[in-house]
Parts: structure tokens; sequence; C-alpha cells
DNA sequence: TAATATTACTAACGCGCGTTAATCGTCACG
DNA sequence: CGTGACGATTAACGCGCGTTAGTAATATTA
């Protein structure tokens, strides 16, 4: 039975007390430690394979050490997101950096009233960061209301939340502004998600003023709204091409949606993008690599990841963040989905 | 400030001790608690919006009630996976009924050694589960000797560990099989991964040995390592088309990495599956919207998930598995990406 | 040389909870 | 009325660690 070891077995060890094993092992620089008694001690403790334990520290500290990732999306959603992976590829690689660890939830959109509360208090992080929240969300006020270090990926509208995103309203304005350079005027429109996420009612607003700004009437009946996934891009597009409605091009607000969609226009025998013109958005990894390359706003999974974890760390050290929410730049990058209607 | 909650707060307000509390909240069958009293309890408990700290509760109980998810692979690999996601999905959403946290982390390969000793210990985790294992991996015997709860997702041979996988092997048999029986001959090969990744070795071998079967010569040159993501995928298939070697058909033994070598055919003037027949791997939720749908193998990911689960929780409380190593089965998935040379 | 500062370390408490052993009724039985 | 059995509850310890207040030993100053 392999017998727990404790910093007290490293103070025998070291023949020292285990206050000073402690001091040593935390490099606190308040206390003078004789380096030689410093090392006897890192010798102990190396010749122990001592492991401080995470749930006494978390305890004695009031620190876990830990941050949580909430998804707020059932989690046949998350299974078919590909862009989840690069927020959790960033994420890993600058808590790895910082020895925190990562603990991944989702909350069902219906009860996430208690879930942030039991999150922190329950669960052992020390702040967190919220992905794909909803605008519908009662639990967003609650936890305005707490100290509980918070970011959210994502804009809410008139929260006090810290938050970190790109400016989905301004960027969907240039993609579907792009259509419209090119010539297309009956333009439509697949949202990303349901309108109670924040991110696909935003990206639909830019769409909107796009048009506006052109001077072309806003058609509801051109707008489906898909469900994360492909499959609903595909379903969607099909109904819009049942529609009869004429459209030159669509605007689809996630790449994965998007190439649902492909597979329907193709299905249809149409040519993306001889007879439809399509812009997604996010730029997933395989955008460039499909057939033909999807034109698509690029965003910055990375940056987000990285940003999102910086505010983070400012909450939690309790410093006045320079800026309540964050807004990163995105690209519109041209590739080979979109085609001029002119000359 | 939000001073905090303990259980010493709820008995007092309800007029009990503390340790009436706890056997009233975690439903101590084994004291008898006279229900009038136990609603006392709760309903204090709710008043005051109690909420017992998880940290506290692992050190004495000794159960962190989290499980970590391990994955050897680099951020930047991380990012790119497809298919991470529907791990993800099917963990989350079993982990989350019976109230279990999921930890996640990636370990570099080169430093594992260590790094899964302190994961155990230092973190707070139960029981792990490794993705992506590396046959080189040396941190693998280590875990071996210890009586930590893991499961391997991925067959390790030799390895006393538990594991939960598909049978690679024929698996990808079986595809290259399938192109066989459509009268190729002259088939190439790229792999999912690097060699020392356990799947790449095993879907490599599955290769080989339907090419045996069928008496098709075995030829190294027609074989590249792709690395995980669609620009690997792209850049071997490139060097598969300079080589100027014959060939009418490729099995590429990752969707993500064939859809990078659908892109360099495309570039390159070729058509699928006019031209060249392509089958992949894993049928990632992608591979039915591409065009032309992919012909793969389908990967049970949230089977692999769930059993993987069942198995940790049988390792954690100590049960003798029934079995060491699970194995899940595929199917062929044909779709549009194949085509017969016969009639 | 006595008083004070400095260095190097330690004793001891508390974090919030699970859990065992003990306590305090209460009731049945002889 | 005393004894034992049982049902309901609690006092008290320990989990492993961080941390404050303190001690002992040495160095510095008046």
């Amino acid at each position: 039975m392999n017998k727990r070891i404790t910093s007290q077995d490293v103070a025998n060890l070291a023949g020292v007390s285990r206050t000073t094993v402690s001091f040593v092992l935390n490099n606190e620089e308040r206390f003078a430690i004789r380096p030689e008694t410093a090392e006897k001690v890192r010798a102990a403790a190396k010749q122990l394979g001592y492991y401080p334990n995470a749930s006494a520290r978390a305890l004695a500290s009031n620190q876990t050490k830990n941050i949580g990732l909430i998804i707020s999306r059932a989690p046949q959603y998350i299974a078919t997101d590909p862009f989840l992976p690069q927020i959790l590829g960033g994420l890993l690689d600058i808590l790895k950096e910082n020895s925190l660890g990562l603990l991944l939830e989702w909350v069902e959109p219906g009860q996430q009233l208690e879930s942030y509360l039991e999150l922190t208090r329950a669960h052992h992080i020390d702040g967190m960061i919220l992905m794909t929240p909803r605008l519908d969300d009662p639990g967003l006020k609650t936890l305005e209301e707490t100290d509980i270090p918070v970011v959210v990926m994502g804009y809410i509208p008139g929260s006090t939340l810290h938050s970190v995103d790109v400016d989905n309203l301004s960027a969907a304005e240039t993609a579907v502004c792009h259509l419209i350079e090119l010539g297309h005027t009956k333009i439509a429109c697949i949202t990303n998600a349901a309108l109670p996420y924040t991110s696909a009612s935003q990206r639909l607003d830019g769409y909107k003023i796009a048009l506006q700004k052109a001077g072309i009437t806003y058609n509801p009946q051109l707008v489906r709204e898909a469900d994360f996934d492909a499959q609903s891009g595909y379903t969607q597009m099909r109904s819009l091409l049942e529609s009869n409605l004429d459209f030159s091009a669509v605007f689809v607000a996630s790449d994965n949606v998007a190439l649902g969609a492909y597979s329907a226009l193709s299905e249809a025998g149409l040519s993306i993008p001889d007879d439809i013109s399509v812009v997604g958005f996010d730029d997933i990894p395989l955008a460039s690599f499909i057939q033909p390359a999807l034109t698509t706003i690029s965003m910055p999974g990375h940056e987000i990841a990285v940003q999102s974890y910086q505010l983070l760390m400012q909450l939690m050290r309790r410093d006045f963040p320079l800026e309540r929410a964050v807004s990163l730049p995105t690209d519109l990058i041209v590739r080979q989905s979109t085609r001029s209607l002119i000359g």
C-alpha cells in the first residue's frame, strides 16, 4: 500500500519543521531560509517523491489553482463543435504555463440559476470563463452580484460582467458587405444558433445593418436559424431552397453550419460560387480545405483564450482590469466560395 | 463581503449539530435521522444557500469527485482535433449525471514521466483517462506500478493498464479491404499521426495486413505519416503526388487529415473518386457533409467515452473489472469518395 | 556588558468537512 | 422500580497544509 507522503514526512527526513518545508517549497521570500537548509528540504522532497496535496492546500489557502470553463450548451452540441478545441488548446497552453488546472463543465440552458454558484463554491475553482452565453440566462444576473471572478466569452449587452469577444456585429456586417460589393443584393442568412445566444443575434444584426446601409430591404423570410451543427445548416439551407425565394448569396454565421449548407446546395445541383455565393464565420481549421475553400470571418480563437485568461487573472488578483469588455479584431478571409456578379 | 457559509451555520440555524447536518446532506442511511429533523436541516441549507466546500470535503473524505482527462499531445494539435469534442461531449454528459467533475490536462510528449503522478497526487482527481497514448511514453510503466485508477483510450500492447479502444487494426483492414474489393491494387496510405502514437501504427498495420491478404506487395514508398491536422494531410498527399508513383486509391487514417488530402487532390486537378478513391477514418461529424461525402470508418465516440467512464468507475470502486481491454466495434460507412474499378 | 536588532526556525491554530465513539433520552420488559 | 436495548444526536478527532505569532540563537549597537 502506497502510504501517502505528507510534508511532515519531508520535514522529518530533512530534520526541520513542517513549517520550514512549506516555506521552502512555496518559495516564501518573506522568511529567510538558509540556502543549505532549503537544499536539504528539496532533496528530501525529491527523495520521497513528495507532491503537496491539492485539496489540503486549497482548503488552507483558499485557492484551488483551478479555473472553470463553463459551456452553456447541451453535450450533443458540444460534440460537433469544431471551434471548441481551439479555445481549449489555447487555454490549456497558457494555464499549464501558469500551473493552473482547467475544470470543464456544461450547464443546461434552463437550470443555470444555481449552477454557477454551486460551481464556484462547491467545485474547486477560483474563477470561471463562460462560453456561449445566452441572453436569456437568468444566472448571469446572479453572477453579477457575487464577487466571483468571471469572464464571459461573448458580449452580453447591459451586463456588468467582464467579457472578451470579437465584434460580432461589425464582423458580420463586413461579411455581408463583401457580398454586396460583389454585386449581390438578394442575400439570405442562416444564423449560427438560436437567437438567445448572443453571438447569433449579434451576427444577425450585422447582417441587417449591412443590408440597411446598402439600401436593401430586410426580408425576414430569407433568414433561418441553425443550431450549431452541420446537420442544422443542411436542413435550413434546404428550407431556404424550398421556399423558392430568389437569392444569389447566403451569409452563414458559422463555418460548421455552412458545411451543411454546402451539402444541401450540392445536393440541389447548385454550384458554389457560380450559382450561390457563401460566406461563413469562424474560420475553422477545415475552412481552407473544403471545396470550394470557404470565404469566412476569422475568429482569433487562441487570442480569445489568452485574453480571457489574462482578464480572469486580473479579476482573481482583485486588480482593476483596464477594460471591462475586450474586443478582438476579426478578418475577412476571401477564398473561393464567393463570386462577383458584376462584369 | 459574502461571508462563507459553512455547515456550522446550517447547523446553528437548524438547531442541530454539524454532524447531523453532514448526515442529512450526505443521505447517510446508516444513522437514523428523524424525518422532521432532516427536513429542518434541508430547509436551513436552502435558506442559507449552503454549498459544501469541495476542498474540505475532498480532504476529509479523500475523494475529489473529479476525474482527469489527460491528452498527451501539444496544444496546437489539440486545437485542430474535430474528434475531441465528441469525447468531451460524451464524458461531460455522463459525468454530470453522476455529479463528477472533469479536469482537463495535457502533458507534453517528453515529460510525462512525473506528470502523471503529480496529476493525481497534486491535482484534485480520483482517477484518470489517458487520450492518444504513445508507445514510447515512459510514464505508462510508472502508472502501472501505482494503484491510481487509469483507463487508457487506446490500446497499448503489453501494458497492464485497462483500456477502451476500437480495434484499429481490423478497422483499417476493413477500410483497405473495401478498396481492394472495388478493384484497387495500388493503394497509398497516409497515417493519422506519427507512429509512436499507437492508433497510427495499428492502423498502418491494418493497411499492411489487408494488402498481404490480397497478395499485394507492400510498398513503403506509398506510405506517408501525417500529423493530426488537415495541413499535414495536404502536405503528405502532395508528397505522394509528386513522387510520381502510380496509385488509384488512398487510405487516410483520419478524416481530418483526409480533408487536407482532398484539398491537395483537387488542387492537382484530380477528381475524387473518379481519379482517386479515398477512405478516411473516424467519421467526424463533417464527413458526410463534404464533397464528395467521405467513405470512412465510424468511431463510436460517445460509446468510447461512456465505456471509459464505466471502466474507470469500477477501478475507482476497487471492483475487479470484468475486462481489461474493452474493444468497441466500428463500421465502414460507404459514401461517395470511393469508386469501383471493376466493370 | 547589557540592550537591541537580526536571522533562522518552530509551535500551534484554523481551513470546512467526514466520521467514530460516546452520550442522552425513551421505552419495553421483568 | 431498575435494567437493558434501542433510537437519535453530538463531541471530538483528523484529513494535509498555510500561516501568524513567537522563540532561540547570533550579531550589532550604546
